[in-house]
DNA sequence: CGCGACGTTGATTTGCCTCAACGATTGTGG
DNA sequence: CCACAATCGTTGAGGCAAATCAACGTCGCG
């Protein structure tokens, strides 16, 4: 197989992880990713509209969040190299997107639109198992943070993040992830002033 | 076809939401289905076990939850006629549960073993595609779910709640939905007084 | 350089919890 | 069938975690 640019070579770990190709499945896959650059500070997915990609992230860090009535933020997923992102449910249903998704830093996708996805289940049914497994691995990664938001103070959810995604706890301004963990970036800061007082 | 219990209609009409079946795949699938009774406050699943099964409730009302190290809990989900259950981290990996699954009133279950769906997926592979599009449904709601407890006070939560499960709100103690929301009891309580004074 | 993004700190307020006491209802064993 | 316990909801006093608001320091960058 002649080499692959890296980012498609990722795409291709990220899918046999779960499920092993023929050589015409991964040409027939890799014809239809669409690759895109996307600008810090550019949107990739904006609120209102229709959501018509899968996007699996290549190079750089983008967040999906909720902007509420008041102009608040609540970052709903951090996507950095190998992670999937887009608003699942104005996806699956046509309907303009709750989410906004944006790079926090340079970053590429690559994308899959809608149609060719369903395409791609028809004729290469191992991607419905595919994606049956990433779905409940999303679901049950969402179920633990539910179960963390309800049960954890926020110094506990503070130090849960840190140990379970290290790099991203450094990559990330502090107040995205005070936005993540649903506090304000204040008590974020005061949080990391008594912990460091701990250490001592 | 002779006529079917009236929970496994339920079931199958369940399943026919998303995929179509010929008349072979329907009794395979019955053939693998078993038929269960809970009374309330008994344990369908405890935290420890391990998940082997995926449970659909065809009567009565169950509740999952986490228990923490103080004894409090928290509830990850309620199901009801119609609705699917378990400890999906427990059942996908063979791990212990960390939740608790109980039943609120005498209720009755078909359950599928993890071994019977993993033959069921490659025997009549649609149903990779029903468990994908049921895990993104839920993907959605649970996502729905952190933000609701990200950006909103309770009371609103409290609101919201009612409007999107009517029935359920009638159904269960008030304590069990103070739980799912993540609030005591006795804010609840306040909670709904304060709203009736305001109805007024 | 000057401005905007980011983080820190302190004073004050508030949403929700804790604890305790008290009815109402349910259910259960004698 | 009653007595008593357990479960469930309500109410109030007090406390704490986290938000709000405002001021200020520090970068990095156009």
């Amino acid at each position: 197989m002649p080499t692959l640019k890296p980012g498609y070579q990722l795409i291709l770990d990220n899918v046999a992880k779960h499920i092993q190709l023929e050589k015409k499945e991964i040409e027939y896959f890799i014809a239809i990713l669409q690759h895109k650059k996307i600008r810090k500070r550019q949107y990739l997915l904006q609120a209102g509209d229709i959501c018509r990609y899968e996007h699996f992230v290549i190079k750089g860090c983008l967040r999906a969040y909720y902007v509420d009535e008041n102009g608040f933020d609540y970052i709903v997923q951090f996507a950095v190299e190998d992670w999937w992102t887009g608003d699942m449910a104005s996806f699956l249903t046509g309907t303009p997107a709750t989410l906004n998704i944006d790079a926090l830093e340079d970053s590429e996708v690559l994308m899959i639109e809608k149609k060719d996805i369903d395409e791609l289940f028809v004729k290469v049914p191992k991607f419905e198992r595919f994606f049956r497994i990433l779905m409940q691995n999303a679901f049950v990664a969402q179920q633990q943070r539910i179960l963390l938001n309800l049960s954890k103070t926020a110094d506990e959810r503070y130090l849960l993040f840190r140990q379970k995604y290290p790099l991203l706890e450094k990559r990330l301004p502090q107040h995205q992830i005070a936005s993540y963990l649903g506090i304000t970036p204040e008590f974020l800061s005061k949080i990391r002033k008594n912990l460091s007082k701990k250490k001592k």
